[in-house]
This record gives C-alpha cells, sequence and structure tokens, in this order.
DNA sequence: TAGGAAAGTTCCAAATAGTGAAACTTAGTT
DNA sequence: AACTAAGTTTCACTATTTGGAACTTTCCTA
C-alpha cells in the first residue's frame, strides 16, 4: 500500500523507522512497530538498535518503549537556522505584526505540503491548528494556494495530482477543476485569499516570497477571524505584506552565500 | 581528532555527514565537505546522494551548494512533541512567565550539553524551536548545574569529565574540583544559582525537574539581570519556582502512556 | 507458582549493498 | 583550443546487512 520509501538502502530503511515512529507521536513498543513495519523483526531490530546508538531515537529501559532522541531537536534547529527562510525573514516578521496585530505566518513548501517555519500571534491570540514545524495542506490555505499558483508548472501539475482534497469546510474547494480555476484567479489578482475554506471562521490573505529569477522562496499569510475581518478589509493589507514580502526575498537571496569563501591548500 | 561516530555501518556514516553538514550552519558545496571528512570522494558522494534522495538535505542544482532538508525540521517537531517535557510543561511555563515577569528556560541533558527546550522572554513570547534546540554547557549555567547535581553518581562522573571548563567570565567555574564541590552545594541547599558565570550580568536561579523514582527529567530556571535581581530575590522565587516544577513532573509521569492500547490479531 | 505464550534478543550462512581507486565527464579558466 | 579543477560514474572486491530460526526473558493465566 504505502508507497513512499520503496528504495532499497540501510539509509532509507533507518529513515523510514524514525518516520514511522515519529508517526506515531508517542512512545512505541517493538511490538506495535514490528506490526506496523514492513521489515523482518530481527531486521527491525537491528535498525532500532542502531538509531539507539546513534542518538536519533531513545530507548526507556523500564517499558520498552521507543522515542524520538533529541539529536533530532539539535539538528533541526540548524536546518531550520540554515535552510529556511525563517532567520532572514524574522526581523520582517517581527514588525508586520506588530503593525497589522493579527497572526502572521511564514510557510514553505515540502514536497506537496505546507510547511510552517515561523509564526507570529496576534494581540488577541486566537487558538487554532499550526505552530512551526507542523505541516498543513496546501490546496485550503492561504499560503498553500499562494506558494502553488506562482511554481513552475510541471510541479504545480504533480501537486494538483497529489492532493487529498479532504472537505474541511463548506469553503473547501474539493476538486482539482476548483482548484486550477482558483490558481489563475490568484495570479491575476497577485494574492491568495483562504475563505473559510480550512477551518470555519478563520480566513486569510497570503502572498508568495518570489526570487529574482520567479522561483517560490515560500509564502507568507496574515490570519484573522470573520468576526474581525472581511476578506476586503484583509485585502486592504496587501500592500503592507508585498512590502515586507519583497524584503525578505531581497535579503533572502544576498545571504545565500554571506561572502565568497576561497581557501587553498 | 573527532572521537565520536567512530562506529561502523551506514547509518552512521550518512548521520555523521548529516551532523558535518549541520556544523557549517551554512549552504555547503561538495569540495568543502570532501575536505573536511573522513570518507573517500566516492563514498562520500553516495552519501550525500542517499541523503537528499531522502529528503534530509537538499541540493541547490545552481551552486551545488548542500542544505539540511525540510524533512528534519518535520520528524524534529515531532521529536519535540514526543520526546521532550516541552509540551507537557507549556501551560506551566506560561503561567511561571507571567507572574515572575522574567525570562524562564525549560532545558534537558543531551549527553554532556544542556539542550534547551523551550523558553519564555520576559517581554515578548516566543512560539517555538526559534530559541529551542539551541544547547549550551552544564558546568557553567543554572540549569545545567541543577540537573547534574541530581544525576546518578556514574554519569555525573562521566559528565564532569566531559566538560570543557572555559572561562566565560571571572565567575565561571574552571575545574572540576570546583564544580564537584559546588554541586555538593546545590544539592544541600535544592536549587542552583548562576552567578554571571557563563555571561556578565546575567544570574539565574534553576531547580532540577524529578521524577518520583529520582530520575531526572530536565531542569527550569528563572533568568534575570543584576540590574533588576540579586541572588536573593531570585531565591525568594524558589518556593514558587518549586511547585512549578513538582507539577510538571506530575504531568510528565501521567503522560507517558496516555492510555493503555491493547489490541489483538 | 508452575506452565505457557508472547515479546524481545541472538545466531549465522547466504545474499546484498557498500566501497573506493581510477577513469571519465563537465564546468570553469587562461 | 588547451588546461585544470570539480563533480560523477564504473566495477571488481569486500564488508555489512539480511532474515529464518533458535534461544532467552518477561509476563500472564490457571
Amino acid at each position: 500500500m504505502s508507497e513512499r520509501g520503496h528504495e532499497a538502502g540501510t539509509v532509507g530503511k533507518a529513515l523510514n523507522v524514525l518516520d514511522q515512529i515519529a508517526a506515531f507521536g508517542r512512545p512505541v513498543k517493538f511490538a506495535e512497530l514490528l506490526e506496523s513495519s514492513e521489515y523482518p523483526k530481527a531486521t527491525l531490530y537491528r535498525l532500532l538498535q542502531t538509531l539507539v546508538q546513534q542518538g536519533m531515537i531513545a530507548h526507556d529501559a523500564t517499558n520498552g518503549a521507543y522515542t524520538l532522541g533529541v539529536r533530532l531537536v539539535r539538528l533541526a534547529h540548524q536546518a531550520w537556522q540554515t535552510s529556511s527562510l525563517a532567520p532572514v525573514a524574522r526581523p520582517y516578521l517581527d514588525a508586520l505584526s506588530l503593525e497589522i496585530g493579527e497572526t502572521v505566518h511564514l510557510a514553505q513548501l515540502d514536497h506537496a505540503q505546507v510547511l510552517y517555519v515561523d509564526k507570529r500571534n496576534a494581540a488577541v491570540p486566537v487558538e487554532m491548528y499550526s505552530q512551526a514545524g507542523k505541516v498543513g495542506p496546501v490546496y485550503c490555505t492561504g499560503v498553500g494556494k499562494a506558494m502553488l499558483a506562482w511554481s513552475p508548472l510541471e510541479a504545480q501539475s504533480r501537486i494538483i495530482e497529489q492532493q487529498s482534497y479532504h472537505k474541511f469546510t463548506d469553503q473547501t474547494l474539493t476538486t482539482r477543476r476548483a482548484l486550477r480555476a482558483e490558481l489563475d484567479a490568484i495570479c491575476s489578482r497577485g494574492y491568495a485569499f483562504d475563505r473559510e475554506e480550512h477551518e470555519p471562521g478563520i480566513i486569510c490573505v497570503a502572498l508568495p516570497i518570489l526570487a529574482q529569477s520567479g522561483q517560490v522562496l515560500g509564502g507568507l499569510s496574515v490570519t484573522s477571524t470573520t468576526a474581525r475581518h472581511s476578506l476586503d478589509s484583509l485585502a486592504a493589507l496587501v500592500p503592507h505584506i508585498k512590502n515586507t514580502v519583497s524584503r525578505i526575498a531581497e535579503d533572502a537571496e544576498s545571504w545565500r552565500f554571506p561572502e565568497q569563501i576561497r581557501e587553498r591548500a
């Protein structure tokens, strides 16, 4: 059934096991993993041993449960700092959030999903699904649609195919056709809305973060509630957001290689 | 020089390469990695290929640079949620930070280092691991010393041996002997201070988070400046912190296995 | 508390995946 | 065009991984 990770290689298998443990979202015993694993007992056992030895997972001796290890948290901190827009965008997010006073999200595309890499809460916070490191759907979030709309056609088609089109709310777009039309509209408008498509009462306006070359680096959204804003009043913020977005893009490009590093042996 | 990761195994090697890329903290080219790598060209090349294929690192085609990938960020979010105290401690940190109005740190031991897993700033609350994920020294931080003081003797000795004892400030303890004496004092006092040992002007008071069994789960500290607090005025907060700490410990233990999961095939 | 079943661990010959020196291709100089 | 360095592929050799089965431990049940 599962089509992912069918490539051979010990490393791939070990990482699959990591994913599997992550998917449980709680400490798991060997037997539970074995049941949902495609690997035979001895193999799984050795993979787990290796991962424990490497510090990628921890094994609680008292109850025999495996959990993701701290080495992962450390690695990810570096990943977040190095390969995400977050560090570059941070001051701009701070400023935008302060001026607008609504929740601001910074996201990037991860395969066919939206990965939130940073967030600023509204002055009056609303409890909602999203945190840095979390993933969300592309087809019914503002940032997702904004990033998708400006993606190269090939990638766009692939991602459109891969969506699940679950109907979260009355407003959720649930067909590829509808999504394609929406993307066209977004392109000509220049920005994307989320019209309560993911959560009732939650709306947002989103813009892509584009490199000079046109490459999609990420997306930025301002989220609010129908109680506080209309789509029009969110649209009024677009010039402001556009300004932020282009400054982030500018910085991101120049920060790629901080200095030319040259050395000779 | 580097003593870590000398165990054989492809998985170990691949993870070493990951660490190596992480250590650069910026996009790295193949040649740079090769130079600082213990593996031959072809081997390193294949390891990188595997990691790229697995989504653990990304390879920018235009400049040939490798960066840590987004799969890592996703995995780490799960790690943070599952295996750290952060999710359990969150409401308590919020409350404590609000009442005390000073910076609060939640930390755990990662080998011989302090890993910060959550933080509340005095003024601006930060959502997630923009700050969490950082590491710090054990021998000159409040949380580090607090956790070390209540660690099993064997682990304690090992960690004491592994410290670097860099003299950050005039107050830094720079000998194992001095650290051992300090740990004794902390044990009998019941909590640890940081007397400007890491940064001038920065002081803190820290308590360990202990399970029923006595096992060290983590540490909690309240940090301030010499301008705003004396050690005595920080010590006055101890009862408050102690209360928070024991409630976190309680919750952490009962949250280990939320429910008994039973199923038969 | 003995008996039994399930969970977890170890073994080892066969199979496979990993290794790395060297050859090769491509990109960047002079 | 000729040269040089960076990056990629090849392939015979080798070490690691594999997984069925046997073993040990743990935990339940009667």
